[in-house]
DNA sequence: TTAGGGTTAG
């Protein structure tokens, strides 16, 4: 506790407290203190609070202050503050641990998160999501997916929330059966509500588990629907390939209006939105569309292309064989082009066969990237493209030992009932795994590829 | 007076 008073006295609100403030007034002047100060302010008046008279504060004071901290990253003052809620027995409170869960996944650190949740007493549906967001939010999807069948199989009914986030788990990790089980489950279970953002959760896990029918006939059914709703089905239409219907659904995005006659658009393309409609034009080979869409995201809403979306735009040029527009654009961007940009074009210069364009961009990435080997092999392959051996091999020979051996993996997917899945002593988990080290076996010995028959005759 | 949610290139 001395190091929390320590760090946090270099600054002194100017303003004199009231003596003996106590809650809820006490809670109220620190709410109106962080509507009109800095982060940072907000906690020294919260520790001159706390110095003054600790009974000034309680934990709903603590949570304010470690929501603010969590929001803008405060590392340091929000462990002190878990330091001292320690100190004055607000641990058990739920809502400061369900915060601190969040506060600790925020930080990366998801193992005290998960201690933290592993010290609550009575867990309820928040408590669990918080965590199963923690592991969604330091990508453990997997991990996130199996806390959802612990949460189910401890009898915790999931509400909109928890099915909204394990739905993005879902989307993570492509798994589409447990995602239709969640559908099912919302649309029998009675009291839950499809609220937007689960419709929305939703549509993206079926995009993103390539039902992409199924997803839009969720959007279409959709009778609310915000700028989320029509930016996941424009790119996932894009990503598709179906480039004709991402820039229909784009139009008719612009045309939504509110009931009031002549009124603008309701909703606005945001540059998320703006990155599906580029990555339609240059998945459809639409150029002109292409060039229009990109100055009309900047002219008609303001909105600053980022990195993914000049990547975009190269794509474009790149796969219409526009070699020479698109070094120009990567060369006139007043974003510095990393790597994967100038790889873009290197890629293109190999399947165009442009070598003398391509030793350029080569010589350009050995600067950005010097380690990435493959690089080399693109120049040696535009070399072999047009039988220059003698130069194929002497890139190759430059590789060397540089090389990093390739590796290959594959999932086996089993589908085993929600019970068995989560129970780690079942006895059907044990006859799983001497099926799969079967299945490793086979791929070990490089006899072949594993399939279903290999299952069926173990 | 207090806690948890959704869209992003190659």
């Amino acid at each position: 506790m001395k190091y929390f008073n320590k760090v946090l006295s270099f600054r002194q609100p100017k303003s004199k407290l009231p003596a003996l403030l106590r809650p809820p007034k006490a809670n109220e002047a620190l709410k109106n203190y962080l509507k009109t100060h800095s982060a940072t302010r907000a906690i020294v008046f919260f520790r001159k609070l706390w110095r003054q008279n600790p009974s000034a504060v309680d934990s709903y004071s603590s949570l304010y202050v470690l929501k603010v901290c969590t929001q803008e990253s405060l590392t340091v003052e929000g462990r002190q503050l878990h330091a001292m809620v320690k100190k004055v027995g607000f641990e058990p409170v739920i809502f400061l641990q369900t915060c601190l869960i969040e506060f600790y996944s925020k930080m990366g650190d998801v193992d005290y998160a998960r201690r933290i949740f592993d010290e609550v007493c009575c867990k309820n549906a928040i408590c669990w999501t918080s965590l199963i967001t923690a592991y969604i939010d330091n990508n453990m999807a997997r991990k996130a997916l199996t806390i959802f069948r612990q949460m189910l199989m401890n009898k915790i009914e999931p509400d909109q929330v928890s099915l909204t986030v394990a739905l993005a788990a879902c989307a993570d990790l492509g798994a589409l059966c447990v995602g239709e089980w969640i559908h099912a489950y919302t649309c029998r279970k009675y009291g839950i509500k499809i609220d937007l953002c689960l419709s929305n959760a939703l549509i993206d896990m079926y995009l993103k588990c390539g039902q992409i029918r199924a997803a839009r006939r969720l959007f279409c059914i959709s009778r609310e629907k915000d700028v989320f709703t029509w930016t996941s089905m424009i790119v996932g239409h894009a990503l598709h390939g179906q480039s004709v219907e991402a820039l229909d659904l784009f139009a008719r995005m612009r045309q939504t209006r509110s009931s009031v006659k002549g009124s603008k658009p309701s909703v606005l393309p945001n540059d998320v939105t703006f990155l599906g409609v580029l990555m339609a034009c240059s998945h459809g080979g639409m150029i002109e569309e292409g060039k229009q869409y990109y100055k009309s995201m900047m002219d008609d809403y303001g909105l600053w292309p980022r990195l993914p979306h000049l990547g975009c735009m190269v794509d474009l040029f790149c796969r219409a064989g526009l070699l020479e527009e698109a070094y120009g654009f990567i060369s006139g961007m007043l974003v510095q082009p990393n790597a994967l940009i100038w790889r873009m074009l290197l890629g293109a210069c190999c399947n165009h066969g442009n070598i003398e364009l391509g030793g350029k961009v080569r010589l350009l990435l050995s600067k950005l990237d010097p380690t990435h080997t493959g690089d080399d092999v693109t120049l040696s392959n535009m070399y072999a493209g047009r039988g220059l051996w003698n130069e194929k091999m002497m890139v190759r020979d430059s590789i060397g030992c540089r090389r990093v051996p390739g590796c290959s993996s594959i999932e086996v997917a089993f589908e085993v009932n929600e019970f068995v899945a989560g129970d780690n002593h079942h006895p059907l988990k044990a006859e799983i795994y001497n099926v799969l080290e079967h299945l490793m076996g086979i791929v070990r010995s490089h006899s072949h590829i594993p399939d279903a028959s290999d299952i069926n005759s173990y």
